[in-house]
DNA sequence: CTTGGCACTCCTTGGTGCTGACTGCTAGCG
DNA sequence: CGCTAGCAGTCAGCACCAAGGAGTGCCAAG
């Protein structure tokens, strides 16, 4: 029905310019608005004839009869990847990007968050991020530090920083010198490893080596399985409160679908998460889903772009903007994107090496 | 104007009532609905003129003529300092605030998150928790630990768990032995104190006993500060889309302004910090404010519960529950002392002795 | 193929009148 | 003197209707 035939320059260009026009006013948008508001050099009658065949072949939806056309998914989806022009960021964005990450933290949680509320603040939108996979960092290092005789406090480091730590507790007591020749075994028989090398097996071979209390081996190994999988999946959203000013929610029923979709974690994240399978390649250009391409009821009228980011070698990682179809896809894409990169420069440069 | 003369057992009942029904229903309350609903004895033209009087004195208000009455910010202050009844404890709450905790982390972010999501779903309304302050721990231990000859991690233990942790780099290669006596001096010479009596000279001291790099002795200092004072204030909130669900809140700008003040966690933490200084006594009963009392005209239809908790001998922090004025007051103190209660005892369980 | 004209559709807006839920007041009763 | 029944008055909410306007589809002529 929609393939390339069937839009020559004219339909190609009324298409773009209702689908940019209903993106900036929210308003369905009429045959007359658009001779009167762009140079079109026939007259509204003309128009209507095009946007009559553009609605059959499903590019554009009326609302009613008596009204404008808006865009149909196949019509963002038409506009996005043939009509529109690419963005690149402002000056303003960049620096502020730039700016942004100058002081950001260490810590691929407290970036993760930041990040989010930086990109939710730019683009005027919710956004998310999926922190990278933690299986590909590398092994840096695990101290067993004593604390009392009962206590101590596990860190395991990865290229990744500290990527588990756990106070814990036994029932014999220790000595201060046991935990450090057991640091210092895990760490010479660990050290060069990626941490999906380092099964539970390997934790306990060591511990038995060195005759470590149960206690001791078991902490160890959830350490260690817990700074590859973390148990919740480590993901942030920021901006939801952007939403409210989109017209297209102020139903609140449409709002609350929404909100508990990023209030549930994990359904957010398979929302996202897709996109790890699917672009595979780091520096991949942004990927844009549309309305029921995301297939999800309740987002039917919402759109996502999403992006991945490196870190390091292998470690991938996933930016997105969720809202209104009605989005500024060329600014959010250009923002994402760059987001994205100065997000994997900045893990590279507070990489452990 | 409102003193206590003016209430006879009657009109005190029927203001009772007034409010009960009001924050069931969201209705005005009439006066044949109370004669109807509830066992009066007394005729509703009898009530027309009690509720009369109570306008008068302050406690109801009329949203228009026909209309019945809601209560005031007055009306709700003494509902709830000497009408209510004092509610305890479901079973049902009982055990999902017990369940919550025993599976609690012993991280101290990670449990105020927690707790903030486990107080908004149990309550159907935003829940806001201010972490205890970090000043009057003890401070445990703190270990330089040599990652490679130019980078090295320090991390800080107090009787709350790990207070900060941070990757440092210095440009001279530094040994391992090195980060191992300063630890110790370091060690020796800050235990048994509590973190406000390490000051940056004391920090320096050390280090310059030692003959420390300044940029060790510059990251030192850093992760003492932030171990007694990070940078923001530790505050976690949850549950902002139960607001959705209150008929008050449907008008989308008043809904935005609350989700602004609760996006800004200075703000948030300004108005729920309050109670720090106001209440010192920890187990000190739950603080109520309603309406204008908060002192913040986005507010002028909500009300907060707040109520402090204990961590060890001096720290403290401070749970909230903020929703519409229509809250159900007696259940919602229960819920915040009984949440608070419970948070105290975990965060004592897994304080580090 | 394009265009002006025209009839048609249907949402939006504003006005009107009704209904129902309350109230305040008053006169009479115990 | 307090209580009550009755009654008139008020006003939000709702349904209904008419006018206005934006936009369309279609057609005949250029």
């Amino acid at each position: 029905m929609n393939d390339n035939l069937d839009l020559d320059k004219r339909k190609a260009f009324i298409l773009a310019t209702v689908v940019y026009e209903y993106i900036a006013t929210a308003e369905p948008v009429g045959s007359l608005t658009l001779t009167q508001k762009y140079n079109l050099g026939v007259s509204s009658a003309t128009i209507r004839n095009e946007m009559a065949e553009l609605e059959a072949s499903g590019y554009l939806v009326q609302p009613h009869t008596s009204a404008g056309r808006i865009p149909s998914d196949a019509g963002y989806r038409t506009y996005v990847d043939r009509l529109m022009q690419p963005e690149t960021l402002t000056k303003d964005d960049s620096r502020r990007i730039r700016d942004e990450f100058r002081e950001a933290s260490r810590e691929l949680a407290d970036v993760i968050d930041q990040t989010t509320r930086l990109l939710s603040g730019l683009s005027g939108n919710l956004a998310i991020a999926i922190a990278p996979s933690r299986d590909t960092h590398a092994f840096k290092h695990v101290q067993l530090i004593w604390l009392s005789a009962r206590t101590g406090l596990i860190v395991v480091v990865t290229s990744g920083g500290v990527a588990a730590q756990r106070v814990i507790e036994w029932s014999a007591d220790v000595a201060a010198d046991d935990m450090t020749r057991l640091s210092n075994a895990l760490n010479s028989r660990f050290g060069g490893r990626i941490m999906e090398e380092i099964g539970p097996a390997d934790v306990d071979s060591v511990c038995t080596e060195l005759g470590a209390a149960s206690e001791i081996r078991d902490a160890l190994r959830h350490a260690f399985a817990a700074s590859r999988q973390p148990d919740e999946p480590e993901i942030a959203a920021a901006g939801a409160q952007n939403l409210l000013d989109q017209p297209e929610f102020h139903d609140l029923r449409k709002l609350r679908a929404i909100l508990r979709i990023v209030e549930e974690q994990r359904t957010l994240y398979d929302l996202i998460a897709d996109e790890l399978n699917v672009q595979a390649a780091p520096d991949a250009a942004p990927h844009v889903r549309i309305g029921h391409e995301l297939r999800a009821d309740e987002l039917a009228e919402c759109s996502v772009v999403t992006v991945p980011y490196r870190f390091g070698d292998r470690g991938l990682g996933v930016l997105a903007i969720l809202g209104p179809r009605r989005m500024p896809y060329g600014r959010l894409i250009a923002l994402a994107s760059g987001t994205a990169r100065s997000l994997g420069e900045h893990l590279n440069d507070v990489e452990i090496r």
